[in-house]
RNA sequence: GGGUCUAUAGCUCAGCCCGGUAGAGCACCGGACUUUUAAUCCGAUGGCCGAAGGUUCGAAUCCUUCUGGACCCA
């Protein structure tokens, strides 16, 4: 749709920049300086070289954040991936062309200079350029550089521009890898193999959860993204691998809010020849790991609470703990409508009829009493058998599962369990789940007749864990919303109507992609 | 799905109650300045006030709808 009165947007600010920027441009290219260089040579990084004696040589490369200016001489701030630092220009030490570029150079644009550290009349190390190359021209101007980018909306959507401005935001996100890969070293180090899995599968299982839809065009095919690598990772160990793990994105068709991402990094393991027992052990001691390793303590600050992953995490019975905060006892019920009426008459404040089913019941429930009052970290065992299809009863009690999840700030970071290898009562299950279902329940587990099969072919006992890394992440570096654990959240509709016309000459029509 | 807040210059915000046609700081442009660091000083430029309708002589401001975003509730 092109609006008429387009051009008279001609004059706005942002064309404004533009038309300065390009002028800069054109004195650059009438002078044979290409404004989008190939590449350049580094001696250090900017942290580095501000670590350098008075003297010493370097060549350095980055983005200009800020200049300040006093005729003869500038200074201004370069910024690359270790850090910012300060440059220093003495006009009357410059050659011709040095002088030029300086003459063009804008905040935002990216130079590569090389030079001698000296340090301040404050004691600031300083390089002062002897040579500078021009690398790439920016077009439009940096957010206010003391306020910096404070639209939530903008932060999500030109995350660059967060990560360059925001303070704190550049080491939120490199706390987020090194989380990542000291799991995978610990994994690594515990004879455990890193696996990949379907993202797109012909039936959604492995949670409970509703999946998002997708269609394979050539092969006519309804397709599932993935909620979970559960039944493809037990494949494997049948198959004999007996340890491996899959760090990746799991995808839930559900509501946005600060503890739900549609898109969330799961990692998930499975140990041939464990139980649960095992898991609990093996998790603590990783999470301790990746907590000592990446913040030096297990004391996680959030919130304004302390949170000790170091003291003991106490093991709380799913049942007893329901029974004791609300008087439900969950497994004295056959039926629906049983249960629904003990839970209205003794905590009315609960939505009963938002549950179809009894595991949907059951959930709702301890969601609503007990799961706020789980602040520190602890193991929260046996759930009812009807509440995971695929996990292993225990053997005293048939009624619940040899299960835990791991709870830390009201948050489930961990879930785990003996996996359920006996492939009738797999097959029961799944119908269980067929006719939940039928009962209007939409977050079930769809029946998987190749993964039923796998397991008619034999599986070892082992358990398997799944560990939600966004919410691992948030608790560790204190943001309240898991969208500021991830670099691109989900965001609904186009793109914002930014600058009416794109510096590049890109059309608007690459809008359509998500 | 329901409620509250929000959208004004490139960025950060005021103006809205009580209608009279747009303001600040930073950035940008011109000038001064060899130790600055949110540099400073002087001067100039810059807005279809998220979109569409309505009320009015007149709307950034009041009303309706829509779109994006944030938070709370289910």
């Amino acid at each position: 749709m092109v609006d008429p009165g387009r051009n008279s947007t001609r004059h706005t600010m942002a064309s404004q920049f533009l038309r300065h920027r390009r002028e800069k441009l054109e004195n650059l290219r009438e002078a044979g300086i290409l404004a989008y260089a190939e590449r350049y040579e580094t001696s250090h990084t900017v942290a580095e070289a501000m670590k350098l004696e008075d003297g010493s040589k370097a060549r350095i490369a980055g983005r200009l954040m800020a200049v300040r200016k006093f005729g003869k001489l500038s200074f201004a701030q370069l910024r690359d991936r270790s850090g910012k630092g300060q440059i220093s220009f003495k006009k009357l030490e410059l050659s011709d062309q040095a002088k030029l570029i300086q003459s063009n150079l804008d905040v935002g644009d990216f130079i590569g200079v090389e030079g001698t550290m000296w340090s301040t009349q404050k004691g600031e190390k300083t390089l002062n350029i002897e040579s500078i190359e021009f690398l790439s021209k920016s077009m439009m101007p940096l957010p206010d550089k003391f306020l910096g980018l404070k639209d939530q909306e903008a932060i999500y959507r030109q995350r660059y521009l967060d990560i360059l401005m925001n303070d704190g935001v550049q080491e939120r996100f490199v706390m987020r890898s090194l989380v990542i890969r000291t799991i995978r070293r610990f994994l690594d180090d515990h004879d455990f193999m890193e696996v990949e899995t379907p993202i797109l599968q012909a039936a959604s299982s492995g949670a409970a959860a509703r999946p998002f839809e997708t269609e394979h065009h050539a092969l006519k095919e309804k397709l599932y993204m993935r909620i979970s690598p559960e039944t493809y990772l037990k494949r494997l160990v049948a198959g004999g691998l007996e340890r491996v793990y899959e760090i990746g994105k799991n995808f839930r068709n559900e509501g946005t809010d600060r503890s739900h991402l549609q898109e969330f990094t799961m990692l998930e393991w499975y140990a041939g020849y464990w139980d649960y027992r095992d898991n609990m052990r093996f998790i603590q001691q990783l999470i301790r790991n990746v907590l000592m390793e990446a913040t030096g303590s297990m004391v996680v600050e959030y919130e304004g609470q302390k949170l000790d992953f170091g003291a003991e995490w106490p093991e709380i019975d799913y049942r007893q703990a329901v029974l004791d905060d609300t008087g439900v006892d969950i497994m004295a019920h056959e039926d629906y409508e049983s249960l629904a009426a003990d839970i209205k008459a003794k905590c009315p404040e609960i939505p009963v009829g938002k549950a179809k089913s009894i595991p949907a019941l059951i959930d709702l429930l301890y969601k609503l009493t007990l799961r706020p009052k789980l602040i520190q970290p602890c193991f929260l065992v046996h759930h009812p058998t009807e509440m995971v299809p695929l996990a292993r009863r225990n053997t005293e009690d048939p009624r619940v599962l040899d299960m835990f999840q791991v709870v830390v700030n009201t948050w489930e970071i961990v879930k785990a369990y003996s996996e359920l290898v006996d492939p009738v009562d797999q097959r029961e299950r799944m119908e269980g789940q067929q006719d939940l279902r039928d009962q209007g329940d939409d977050e079930t587990m769809m029946m998987e007749n190749d993964f039923i099969e796998c397991m008619e072919y034999g599986m070892p006992p082992m358990s398997g864990l799944g560990l939600g890394i966004d919410r691992l992440v948030a608790l560790m570096t204190g943001v309240d919303s898991l969208r500021d654990t991830v670099f691109f959240p989900n965001m609904r509709g186009k793109a914002p109507a930014q600058s009416n016309s794109a510096p590049t000459g890109e059309s608007a029509s690459d809008d359509a992609d998500e």
